[in-house]
This record gives structure tokens, sequence and C-alpha cells, in this order.
DNA sequence: AATAAACTGTTAATGTTTTAACAACACTTT
DNA sequence: AAAGTGTTGTTAAAACATTAACAGTTTATT
């Protein structure tokens, strides 16, 4: 029944902002939220917040706001977090390290499962419970374990092997750290995560008048 | 002279592509590429690169393509490449260090010059000829050196007093790599890389219909 | 019960980006 | 030299996103 509707990047992007936001209000046991509130708080016009918020169905009550249980619901449903899929990282180098420590996971949509290196000095420890694997197993892991999504940290060079395999085991996504164009089947999401671009974007728009 | 006239992400974001693209083909040697070669190679249309070209006051040959090498110098200059500026990292976590690790300095814009940390056993070890330095010395390295921008990639809940802190020495952008909302004078530039944003989208991206 | 106030839901207008199309141009071939 | 071909520069149309506006609802107040 929920229409899929194509959202625009830009508005993936505020919802996920007005979940972080709503989502602490919650914890503050707070129960209603106005169009304003959030608008103040994460700096733009009350309208857009409603008019992103519509978009989703919304059910505000007039003087009162949006029930902040249900939104949640709501932004939670549409970006399927409440799903939990399995992930695993490739390379375990220093960005690897980063991104499997980061507290992303869990806080919705995707669950670190598994890890793999190259490098056998690595291979074999444990990092938050998870035994770094060779990535010989790559395949076999996704295959048995049901992996969903890899992200792949690997120097560029090495991307689009890793990438082969991945894909010809069954993942459904990609998360792509490395400065490359992936060529997979089209069935497969990629998402590219160019570092250097924030560097460009900054140099850009601080460039002297 | 150059008008600047507003660029959109999603333009800066090809643009960036288009570069790193025709770059690598400047190295092996080429003097020419077409609209639908770059089109090809990034997976677009081949108009949608010309309309980008031409936003730029391109100058190619019908029938040959662009000039490589001059094409090449019409995007530095749009991002302000050419001029090296200063750039700091704050926090030499993993993700500090994979961020300093990165090749992407020295590709144009930012040079690399501090790294601080208030780990004690982190602060005075050298990497890539960098020595780690105490965070109580931003304000002071960053007046004395001229920094223009400070990655920073320390845990959130420091991050508005780091930022405080940097933008009183004068800086000028901040990359934010904390998932945190930065207050700053409007003066000051801010990327916000927010990783889980990433993360979200894929689950979006991939939901069953 | 009536009035006022505070919000939302929704539509309309505006602005922006992408897509499509094609005339003009420079080379190549005959 | 004329015709043909591939490629750009540019314009126009379509799609999309943002902003603005306001009518409609619910609650609070008198």
């Amino acid at each position: 029944m929920t229409k899929n509707k194509r959202l625009s990047r830009a508005c993936v992007l505020r919802l996920e902002l007005y979940l972080e936001y709503i989502e602490q209000l919650q914890k503050e046991g707070k129960q209603y939220v106005t169009s304003s509130e959030i608008g103040d708080a994460l700096g733009m016009a009350s309208g857009n917040v409603r008019q992103d918020l519509f978009g989703l169905g919304s059910a505000g009550r007039p003087k009162v706001g949006y029930e902040i249980s249900h939104l949640v619901g709501l932004i939670r449903e549409l970006f399927d977090l409440d799903r939990t899929k399995k992930a695993c990282i490739i390379g375990f180098g220093n960005l690897g390290h980063a991104l499997a420590g980061s507290n992303m996971w869990g806080r919705g949509g995707y669950n670190l499962v598994a890890i793999f290196d190259n490098d056998p000095s690595a291979i074999g420890i444990e990092y938050r419970n998870i035994r770094v694997r060779n990535i010989a197993e790559i395949f076999a892991v996704i295959r048995t374990e049901g992996i969903e999504m890899a992200v792949i940290t690997v120097p560029a060079t090495a991307a689009q092997e890793i990438s082969e395999i991945v894909c010809s085991a069954g993942i459904r996504a990609i998360w792509n750290f490395a400065p490359a164009k992936l060529i997979t089947p089209d069935t497969v999401v990629v998402e590219n995560q160019s570092l250097a671009w924030g560097l460009i974007t900054l140099s850009h728009r601080t460039k002297p008048a």
C-alpha cells in the first residue's frame, strides 16, 4: 500500500535529521513536537518541515503538533530501519576500523556481522566480538549468513574485483569508499562515499570572490 | 571577472568526477576528450556533460572534443584547487588516522600541516612527517601557521567546544565528521559529513517494494 | 457558546535542475 | 569543392524542489 514515491536525496537527508532530532526528544520523554520546533532546531523553515512530513502521510494535530512516537514510526518505516539487515566491512584499515567502531550500527537498518581483510596480521583479531576473516571467505560467508550489504574500504585498485565477488555472492547493496567507479549489475544498489568530494567542496565554497 | 554563479551541489559533484576522469586521461597522454567519452565513462548522458561544461564557459572543438589541459585548468580554477591552503585534523582516532593517510591531500586545494589529539599516548607520534600535537595548542598553531580549514573527528560531545576554539582562531572552513550540529559564525563554511546518512540511504534504497 | 490562537494540511507560485533537441561548426571523404 | 558526419554550444521544454500562502481544525479562553 505504501506508495514508494521517489524521494529526492535532499529530502532523505532532511528526514534523517528530523528523525535524529525527534528520537532525542523522545528519549527526553516528550510526546509531541511542532513543525516550528523542528525547524528552529535544525535551522530551516517550518513550512519546509511540514511539507516533508506531508509527503509521509503525516498525522499531526493542529494546535498540538505531531505525535513523536508516531512520527518516528513513519520515518523508520520509510527508511526500512526496523528490518535489521546484515552488513559486512571489507578492508580493515584505518577507515574500516573507524567505520566498524561507529555507533551508527544498531541505530537502525544494518547490523555489522563480519569483517574481512587480506592482511595476515589483521586476520583473526577480534573487534567488538567480530573476528576479522580472510578475504577468501567473502563469498561463502555472504551466502551463509545472508549478508545484504558490503562496505568496501579497500584500495581503489582492488575495489572492482571485490565488488564482483560480493555481487556474485548475491549482495543487494554496496557502500563504496574506494575512489573508483564500480561496474555492477543494476540490481545492486551502490552508494559512493567519496571523501575527496567534501574537500573539494570546501575549497570551492571558500574560494575568494 | 569569473562570475561566481552559484553551483548546485550535484553539479559540483559531477564536475569533480569529470576532473578525476580527465586528469587520468591526461596522465595517459591524451589530448582531447569528447562529452560522450566522459558520459560513457561515468554513466551519464553526454548532453548532461556538455551542459555542465557550458556553464564553465567551455571551449570545445566540434568533431574533436575538449582540450584536456584547458578543461583541467578550468575546473581546477573553479574549485580553487591551485591555491594550496593549509588544513589540520583534530582528533587522531581511527577516522582521523584514515583521513590523514588519504591521498586526497595534495590532489588539490589543501595541504595537511597539523594534527591534534588529547590522548597523551597519541601526542608526539609522527605520521607522514606530521607530529601529533596537544589539543591545547590548537589556537596558537592555527594562528601561527595560518591554517584555513579544520577537520573535526572528535566525539560529538566535544565537537562544539573544538569548533568554538577554531572559529575564534580565525579558521575559514570546518569539515565536520562528528554527528553534531555545530553553531558557528556564518563567516565560517561548515561541511557536515554524516556517515550515518549513507547507511540510511542504502537501507531506504533497498527497501522491498 | 463564541471567539481567539496555534497549528496543520494542501495548494499555488516560484525557482531550479535535468532532459531533450537541434542549429552551427569543423573536420573527412569523395 | 561539395556532401556527409560527428561533436559542440545553446535554447526550449519538462520535471522537480522550494517557498509562500492560507483555509481548515483543534484547543484554550472568556
